[in-house]
DNA sequence: AGCACGCCGACT
DNA sequence: GTCGGCGTGCTC
């Protein structure tokens, strides 16, 4: 008999990191099963857990019960159980923190307790009653930590007026909408109306099928007091039904868009990676195709082909990527067989899209880097589309990178991966040179149209002209130009190492934040002045805090004050702005898109968000504002981050009939990843950039993992780091190179100093191993993501 | 993480 | 003498 179930519980510290044994209650026993959730037990409290095993026996002479089953079928099947212990062994986490990553955000619920009134309030002391007020149950979470009154509490809950209840937190689950079906209909009702309503529902639905009143309302044109009295009347009845929120109402979803015709290098690679999928062969393929090249339609007809085999497949795409228009592509050729996972949506309508993939109702998932953990069970293809970008790793615990799971369950399913981009980053090139990839390569666009011109401008030379403007006279004039002929342009302004900070050009002041090393960031909209790190605010200061000048000036350059500068020189272009201000709302992406691909405004300006995916017809002209703000960062990936952005942008242009055009404004026109850019030549960048790091001891020559130490006192970060570095120099190969420590590049965040140790190796099998160790014993503080010790392995940033 | 247990300082 | 500070250690 398998009688104890081995829980994971939510407690996401060192000491708790294993299974717990519980006893399963013969009414659960029979229900239970590896993989669900559970309400269990824990000290004095009760947590939610996973069930990872069910045994006949325990070790332990005492055990607790199971309390519920949260689950009716597994959260987690075998497949997922497994990917989340390996996750967490690879990325040096805790379980409970693998296996919540890897299931929707409305399924990560938490026991919340309640108090609760067992007898008359008149009975309790004055201030439980005040705190009870005319309510029976309080949130503990409301209760105030006043020891007077948790004594009272206390005292009362002995005598038995009060007691604790553990609730799960509502978390939006279903969606339910009250509905009504037929109950009698041979007695005609009073009036028209009624008789119109009952005779719409008898011909239309017929006897026991539940119609949504919304609907019903709207399709036979009565209004919802007609419904009401039809169900005082006995008519109808009223019940509530589940549906799924549909967040997509614009996509058509007919499901039979035209399969597109290949040209012929489309046609070859279509037919290996189909070879590799009826194959199953656990393949990663590398596709390395350039803008407008019809990467998109080869994944689209692989799919096709493996679902009429009753296989599934994931389709990754970067969260900034995953616009309408590419969601409605994905909907227009498979119709209601899609879910679409992606952070827009709400924590509901996330559930409901994960509920139709473990139901089986589709066989493709679309989404960003977490729909990598898609529950399906027979797995055709994985594909990650633009596999460089670096959103596809996870910032925080756990630091997994989405390519590395896909490879994985690639490797669990037998099926391939195929990795597209048109600039694919130094691992993976590097990996499809060496063999260890399939390389697949798509060398022209699919309308046979040259890539765009590029002109690079020197704005040094600008400059020395007397042009202080962000825009070079060469691209004002090309501007003018598509106004003239109604044509549309994008303009691209990388924010990043552009913030606006506050300088006091009498002394030199930097207003800096009180509690992290770095520089406050002006916001224009409400005049204050903010840190991107702690989120510290403070009002904008009208004299400067250290010598009391007046002459405050704001430096960098936003976007605001870009659309500003444009508008005078063009008073007469409509110009939409796309950044992080006006995109906030939910839904204000979308529609700003949809304005300008209807035409209604000429000039696109944004930010990181509109380099990728937007494929209008109409835009003839890309501009670069500032190609260098990436390019000195200081950051090993500058230069192919650089080279990447600037050829997703060009990449913008001209995609349709008309030709295209891109500038590109810099202040480093000699810089290789700026020329190579320019000449859209790949190869030879991926050549002189593999020198680069294979003599500076970078990926893909050394694999990086990064340990940083945050504490409030500098010198007990310091002295950990040193620690950190000894146990790793000693027990390292020789290969191996630890760095460190030093301080961050932002030595101080919410008033802990951070500093870091660096380790470049190529083989050290016992590392995992080590870092965990490491991990272990500095286990310490933990509140919210403010940990004492970070790892980051294959990082990709060192702040 | 919570929560209890436990061992020292300042109050009814 | 007690209350309550928060260091330590455990939770099946």
């Amino acid at each position: 008999m398998l009688v104890y179930a081995k829980v994971i519980v939510d407690v996401p510290t060192g000491g708790t990191d294993r299974p717990f044994d519980y006893y399963l209650p013969e009414a659960l026993a029979e229900n239970a099963s590896k993989g669900m959730r559970v309400l269990v037990p824990f000290g004095q409290r009760k947590l939610t857990g996973f069930i990872v095993d069910i045994v006949s026996e325990t070790k332990l002479e005492k055990v607790k019960s199971v309390s519920e089953l949260l689950d009716l079928t597994p959260v987690l099947n075998n497949e997922l159980l497994r990917l989340g212990e390996w996750l967490a062994t690879e990325t040096i986490c805790f379980q409970i923190t693998a296996f919540q990553s890897m299931i929707p955000a409305a399924m990560r619920a938490k026991a919340m307790k309640k108090l609760s009134l067992l007898s008359k309030r008149e009975k309790l002391p004055m201030n439980v009653q005040a705190l009870f007020g005319q309510a029976d149950e309080v949130d503990w979470a409301q209760v105030p930590a006043d020891a007077r009154l948790l004594r009272d509490i206390r005292n009362e809950a002995e005598q038995g007026h009060l007691t604790m209840k553990y609730a799960l937190k509502d978390q939006a689950k279903h969606r339910k909408v009250k509905a009504v079906v037929i109950q009698r209909y041979e007695t005609p009702p009073a009036t028209e109306k009624q008789k119109q309503a009952l005779l719409f529902m008898a011909e239309q639905y017929g006897e026991g099928e539940l119609v949504a009143i919304q609907i019903l309302m709207k399709q036979a044109a009565i209004s919802r007091s007609v419904v009401n009295t039809l169900i005082k009347n006995d008519y109808l009845q009223e019940k509530e039904i589940v549906i799924d929120r549909n967040p997509y109402t614009d996509a058509e979803e007919d499901g039979n868009e035209e399969k597109a015709t290949l040209t012929s290098d489309q046609t070859d690679v279509l037919a290996k990676v189909k070879k590799n999928i009826t194959q199953s062969q656990a393949t990663p393929m590398l596709l390395h195709g350039v803008t407008g090249s019809g990467k998109t339609e080869i994944y689209l007809q692989a799919i096709d082909q493996l679902m009429e085999a009753g296989k599934e497949a994931i389709v990754l795409v970067p969260e900034i990527s995953l616009t309408p228009q590419m969601v409605e592509r994905f909907k227009k050729r498979f119709g209601a067989n899609v879910a679409v996972l992606h952070s827009a949506l709400s924590v509901g309508e996330r559930f409901d899209e994960w509920k139709k993939i473990q139901e089986k109702r589709v066989q493709v998932a679309v989404g960003a880097r977490s729909a990598v953990f898609a529950p399906f069970t027979n797995l055709g293809l994985i594909v990650i589309d633009e596999e460089h970008e670096s959103s596809y790793k996870q910032e925080e615990y756990p630091r997994y990178h989405a390519r590395e799971v896909a490879l994985w369950r690639s490797r669990y399913h037998d099926c391939p991966v195929v990795l597209g981009s048109a600039t694919p980053s130094m691992e993976s090139y590097a990996r499809a040179a060496k063999g260890v990839y399939e390389l697949l390569s798509l060398p022209e666009r699919v309308n046979q149209k040259p890539l765009p011109d590029i002109e690079l401008v020197d704005m040094r030379l600008e400059m020395r002209e007397g042009n202080r403007s962000v825009f070079s006279t060469s691209l004002l004039e090309k501007l003018r130009d598509r106004l003239k002929k109604g044509e549309q342009s994008v303009l691209f302004l990388n924010r990043r190492g552009f913030s606006t900070f506050v300088m006091c050009r009498n002394c030199g002041y930097v207003g800096m934040c009180p509690h992290c090393e770095i520089s406050l960031t002006y916001h224009q909209r409400d005049g204050q002045l903010k840190c991107h790190y702690c989120g510290h605010e403070e009002r904008l200061y009208e004299r400067c805090p250290s010598c009391e000048s007046a002459h405050i000036r704001y430096f960098g350059t936003g976007t605001q004050r870009v659309e500003e500068e444009l508008q005078q020189l063009l008073p007469e272009a409509r110009i939409i702005r796309m950044d992080n201000d006006t995109t906030r709302k939910k839904g204000a992406h979308e529609r700003l898109l949809k304005n300008f691909g209807a035409g209604e405004a000429d000039i696109l300006l944004g930010t990181q968000m509109i380099a990728k995916g937007l494929d209008f017809p109409n835009i003839t002209l890309a501009g670069i504002l500032a190609a260098d703000t990436l390019l000195h960062l200081p950051d090993f990936r500058a230069q192919e981050r650089t080279f990447q952005l600037l050829t997703q942008v060009s990449g913008r242009a001209g995609r349709d009939e008309k030709a295209g055009e891109v500038v590109i404004q810099t202040y480093n026109p000699e810089h290789y990843a700026i020329q190579l850019a320019q000449s859209h030549d790949y190869l030879s960048f991926f050549k002189k950039e593999l020198g680069q790091r294979k003599q500076a001891g970078y990926p893909p020559y050394y694999y990086l993992t990064l340990i940083t130490f945050a504490h409030p006192n500098y010198a007990t970060a310091m002295k950990a780091g040193e620690h950190a570095g000894r146990v790793l120099r000693s027990n390292l190969g020789e290969d191996a190179i630890v760095l460190g420590p030093t301080p961050s590049p932002i030595a101080r965040i919410k008033d802990r100093y951070r500093c870091q140790c660096m380790v470049k190796y190529k083989d050290e099998p016992a590392l995992t191993e080590l870092l965990r160790e490491l991990f272990t014993y500095f286990q310490k503080e933990i509140q919210q993501d403010q940990r004492f010790i970070t790892i980051d392995r294959h990082p990709n940033m060192f702040m």
